[in-house]
DNA sequence: GGACGCATGTAAGAAGTTACATGATTTC
DNA sequence: GAAATCATGTAACTTCTTACATGCGTCC
């Protein structure tokens, strides 16, 4: 039986550093949230779950006398690691609002230009955040681990595409006269 | 209040033409279903709430003797929809479990190429998807209505671009040394 | 003393998938 | 007569988000 989707990205933030819950959570939001987002609703009580199975373990590291549970994989939980990567699954998904409307844009005349700037502008600021989150890719390249910063290329060179498209979109659309009608 | 996921592409798919639940589900899966999928444990509830909102309504219309109940766009229902497309909603989503497994390759040296492999065999599959459903889109704008095409382009750009980026990323992990170690 | 960050959690509900069930009609 | 397609639905389940609740520590 696989690991769940959120169980997966808790075994992969823990591969090198022990965290807490918390600190997962941060990671997750400085990482690979433009791809693979968790709650603290999916991550709590999946550590749990992951403790229950034997794939995990916690410990108690109170911080300044803060409480506080710092997990590390068990030998068990790095094999399930090692066993989801070579597991040729492929999750991949895709929900765009955006061009969701272009699509059915001919049912309002001005709706598919702004879709189409709406979305340049999404794909714009998902740029800036990614270009937010360099560094962190980059302190791990020179700590030795080059993955996480080919991934963030993938995504900006992903958003860049895609704002490029919308802007050629655009003018395709105001070349052929901004304002046709579509059917009523 | 606005309308639920499912309920915008039921009315979008009803815009010019009347669809029976079967119908809806076929629409969606020739044409949004790479951006906007919806199943029938989503379609056919919807359509029982959005005939109590008044938004759409059904006739009978059996084909050949089959039972089958056609939906149609109230005037209400169609206010609804351009209300919707003027919204400056952006739900956007994107969840990549071949990326999440590069990001993590670190933890099993082999796992990066076969990742990135992997993904570029699944944007190309993808491609190979969207070929299938070019005639529609294309028959789309022969009646007048473009934005169907345009939105297609726009998937087979971003896999062509995707599978462009894993070809190119593949051959960097393979000049960089394919066997390097990553930690245990 | 108040705001903010650290830290952990739960409850409710929305959203979506999958599998199942039923039955008619058409095609080979 | 078997298989595929048309057609409609439901139940169980998984996943995920959101909002709420609690309390300590630190900084201003």
């Amino acid at each position: 039986m696989g690991l769940s989707p959120t169980a997966s990205v808790i075994l992969g933030m823990l591969r090198r550093t022990p965290r807490s819950g918390y600190e997962i959570k941060q990671a997750v939001d400085g990482s690979t949230r433009f791809f693979w987002a968790a709650s603290y609703g999916q991550i709590y009580p999946e550590l749990r779950q992951l403790t229950a199975a034997g794939l995990i373990e916690g410990e108690a590291k109170p911080r300044g006398g803060r409480k506080r549970t710092v997990y590390r994989l068990t030998r068990k939980g790095r094999a399930a690691l090692r066993k989801w990567l070579d597991e040729p699954t492929e999750v991949h998904e895709l929900r765009d609002e955006g061009l969701l409307k272009l699509f059915f844009a001919a049912a309002d005349p001005s709706a598919a230009l702004q879709a189409v700037e709406r979305k340049q502008h999404l794909h714009e600021r998902k740029l800036a955040e990614l270009r937010e989150i360099e560094a962190g890719a980059e302190a791990a390249a020179a700590a030795g681990d080059p993955y996480p910063q080919i991934v963030l290329r993938c995504g900006i060179e992903f958003h860049q595409t895609s704002a490029g498209w919308c802007r050629r979109t655009r003018d395709e659309l105001l070349a052929r006269g901004d304002d046709e009608k579509g059917e009523s």
